[in-house]
DNA sequence: GCTAACTGCTACATTCAAGTGACAGTTAGC
DNA sequence: GCTAACTGTCACTTGAATGTAGCAGTTAGC
C-alpha cells in the first residue's frame, strides 16, 4: 500500500515512486512537445518503455493520467482560493499564486483535449467557476464591467502562463505579484 | 510567370494557386495540430499528397515554406509599422493591428522551431526590432519603467495572440483597440 | 490546336512508434 | 531468507507516415 497523488493503492513503494517519476517526465516532455513518444518519456523517467507499458494500457491511458494530474492540482489550487467566499482582492492573488505553482508542477497544456470527454468536462467546469468569480469581482467593483465578453477571463489564462514562463527567477509568490498587479491595472476599474 | 507571395516565379497559374492553397491549409492544420501528416494537408487543400511532394522535396521544406510566408508577413508589418521612426503612440496601434491580421492569415506558430536556423534568426531578429521599439517607448514615457526585464515585451505578444483568439467577431483595427487599450493600463506610465 | 506543364492514381520501399509476449534477474516487505 | 512484485531485455506484429516511381489524363498558354 502506498501513497501516489493523494490517493492510496497498492502498489510497491518502487514502483510508486517510478509511476511519479513516468507522469512528471511525462508532463514535461509533453509541454514542449505534444506528440513525444512512449519510449522518449520513459528514457527521460529513466525506465524501460516495457515497464510503462506496465502501468498504463495505451499512450492515451498515460495522456489521461498526466492530464488528471495537473487536473487534480488545478481544483487543490482552486479550493485553497475559495473564488467563491473569499474576499475578491485575496481570492485572486491566491488563486494566481497557486495556478502558478500548478504550471510549473505541470507544465503540459490542456489545449488539444478535444478527445477525453471527461478530461474537457473537468476543464470546462474549472474554466466556469473562475468565470463566475470574475463575475463577482465585476459586481463588486473589482474589475471593469465595459470589457467585451470573456476577455478579462481569456486574460487572467493568458498572464498565468505568461507569468510561468517568462518569469522564471521569481518565486510563486512575487510572479503572482507581478501578475494580478498587471491584471488590475489592465482590466481593473480604480486605481488602488 | 507567376507572382507567389510576392515574389515572381515560372510557374503556371494553376499550379501556383494550387501552392497557395497548400500553403494556406497547412498553415491552418498546423496551427491546431503540429504534426498534422503531409497526407492530411493535402487532403485539406483538395489536391493529391503527389503534388505536394512535387513542389516541397520534404515535410521540412513544407514547414518552412509555411514559417516563410508567416515571417514574410511579420516583415511587411513591422515595417508598415514603422517601429524605430514613428510616434510611440501610432506605430504601437499599427503594429498590433498588422500582426493581429497575421495571425488570422498564418495562425501558425513559430513557438517550436529549435530546428531550423535561419527561421530562428529572422524571428530573433523581430523580436528585437519590437524590444529595441518597446525601449523607446519607454524612454518616451509611454511605459513604464520599473517591470521586470521583458515583461512587457512577452505580454505584448501573448496580447497579441489573445486577441486574435478570443476576439474573432471583431476586425483586425477594432481587436487592436481593445488590446492595446488593455496593454497601456497593464504597462503604461500614465492613464489618458 | 499543339505542346509542355501539371495533376491524379496506383503501387512500392522504408522508417518509426505503438503495443504485446516471454523470460530471466532484482528487490521490497513480510 | 523467502516470496511475490517488479523491472529490463530481446523479439515480434501492426499501422501509419514519409518519400519515390511510372503512367495516363487534363489544361494553361502560346
Amino acid at each position: 500500500m502506498c501513497r501516489v497523488d493523494g490517493y492510496t493503492v497498492a502498489m510497491r513503494a518502487d514502483a510508486a515512486r517510478n509511476l511519479e517519476t513516468v507522469l512528471s517526465a511525462g508532463a514535461r516532455l509533453l509541454a514542449t512537445d505534444p506528440s513525444a513518444s512512449i519510449a522518449a518519456i520513459a528514457a527521460a523517467a529513466g525506465v524501460d518503455r516495457r515497464t510503462v507499458y506496465r502501468r498504463f494500457a495505451s499512450r492515451e491511458e498515460l495522456l489521461a493520467a498526466v492530464y488528471k494530474a495537473r487536473l487534480d492540482a488545478i481544483e487543490q489550487a482552486i479550493d485553497a482560493a475559495r473564488l467563491d467566499r473569499a474576499p475578491v482582492a485575496v481570492a485572486l492573488h491566491r488563486y494566481a499564486e497557486g495556478i502558478v505553482t500548478v504550471n510549473r508542477t505541470w507544465p503540459v497544456e490542456l489545449g488539444r483535449m478535444r478527445a477525453d470527454e471527461t478530461i474537457r468536462a473537468r476543464r470546462d467546469g474549472f474554466i466556469e467557476q473562475v468565470d463566475a468569480f470574475l463575475r463577482r469581482a465585476t459586481e463588486e467593483g473589482l474589475l471593469r464591467a465595459d470589457l467585451p465578453a470573456g476577455w478579462a477571463g481569456a486574460l487572467l489564462r493568458q498572464l498565468l502562463h505568461l507569468a510561468t514562463d517568462e518569469l522564471p527567477d521569481l518565486d510563486a509568490g512575487q510572479a503572482a505579484d507581478v501578475l494580478v498587479e498587471t491584471y488590475l491595472r489592465g482590466v481593473g476599474r480604480d486605481r488602488t
